[in-house]
DNA sequence: CATAGATCCTGTATGC
DNA sequence: TGCATACAGGATCTAT
């Protein structure tokens, strides 16, 4: 459920509460939510300081004091970073708790569905002056990206022979797009998920990317989307933009374009909705054609 | 190498 | 009422 908004809005919020801080201890409550580390999780982190909180697509990372090491975090499905007063009960799901040698409030990693996780990373560098995690060197910018390269972007999805949806939800291809922001980057763009990369033109590519970055950052100033509360900020508050949502979860509702009934399909085993009218799929070249 | 499918996980909703 | 099943889905691993 965090796409990139949802994630940028946890960036600003633990930006503003633990950077400068020193982690003081390290307690993990469940081993699965901690994975490839350098060393232990705490031998890496302990007695450091937290320079900065920094982003890339879905992927959080806090640089530490020593220079060479960030702390990274993936929400996954359901994953939530919050700062929490001692006196706060554990929550149910806690899976690891950070406490800082302030003895200010804790950040604590809580994850329902274990799909998301903390772990310590080396800094290595990005190739164009920043650095970044190198276990997520293989992620690509994101479209919120300042340094976003929009030509790069449509090169690397034309240069992809499969499905648009596909590319799009692609972290290596572009990053920060899940389900949610995909189907509605697609209905802008009037585009059948199906369509082939090969069957589309740069210039309607550009376009969809266009569609993806503002329909993102719409949410993002509304705080995001949220359905069930899974998704919170640092403070456990949901987010209203699936208020504003034009085809994810609008099955049976009418077309904001045309007035069709927004339908619902399957596709690589999850839910996509999209209008029947306005998207699509077309014919063209089936994918194991050669070019 | 590139692409596609299976898999992990648990709470909620639905069906019989 | 209670049990079984479907569903939510990002990233990684495995198979082709």
């Amino acid at each position: 459920m965090p796409e990139l908004p949802e994630v940028e809005v946890v960036r600003r919020g633990l930006a503003e509460k633990v950077t400068g801080r020193v982690i003081s201890q390290v307690e993990v409550l469940h081993p699965r939510a901690v994975r490839r580390n350098i060393g232990s999780l705490a031998d890496d982190l302990l007695g450091e300081r937290i320079r900065c909180v920094s982003r890339r697509g879905k992927y959080l990372w806090l640089p530490l004091s020593g220079g060479d090491i960030a702390l990274v975090a993936h929400l996954g499905m359901s994953g939530q970073l919050l700062v929490r007063s001692s006196a706060v009960p554990d929550e149910k799901h806690l899976r690891v708790r950070f406490r800082f040698a302030d003895n200010g409030p804790q950040l604590r990693f809580v994850d329902q569905r274990t799909f998301g996780g903390v772990m310590s990373a080396r800094l290595v560098s990005d190739g164009g002056g920043g650095r970044l995690p190198d276990i997520i060197s293989h992620i690509s910018p994101d479209p919120l990206d300042p340094a976003f390269d929009e030509a790069a972007g449509v090169a690397r999805i034309r240069a992809k022979n499969t499905e648009i949806k596909r590319a799009l939800l692609d972290q290596s291809v572009v990053s920060g797009i899940g389900n949610i922001y995909a189907d509605e980057a697609l209905w802008r763009a009037k585009l059948h998920g199906r369509r082939l990369t090969r069957g589309l033109t740069p210039t309607k590519i550009s376009e969809l990317l266009g569609h993806a970055k503002a329909v993102m950052a719409e949410a993002l100033v509304q705080g995001g989307t949220s359905f069930d509360a899974l998704y919170v900020n640092v403070n456990g508050e949901s987010g209203y933009f699936d208020r504003s949502l034009s085809a994810y979860g609008q099955e049976g509702e009418p077309c904001g374009h045309c007035g069709s009934l927004i339908r619902r399909e399957k596709f690589m085993g999850r839910s996509s909705f999209s209008c029947p009218r306005c998207q699509r799929q077309g014919k063209g070249p089936r994918p194991q054609d050669k070019v």
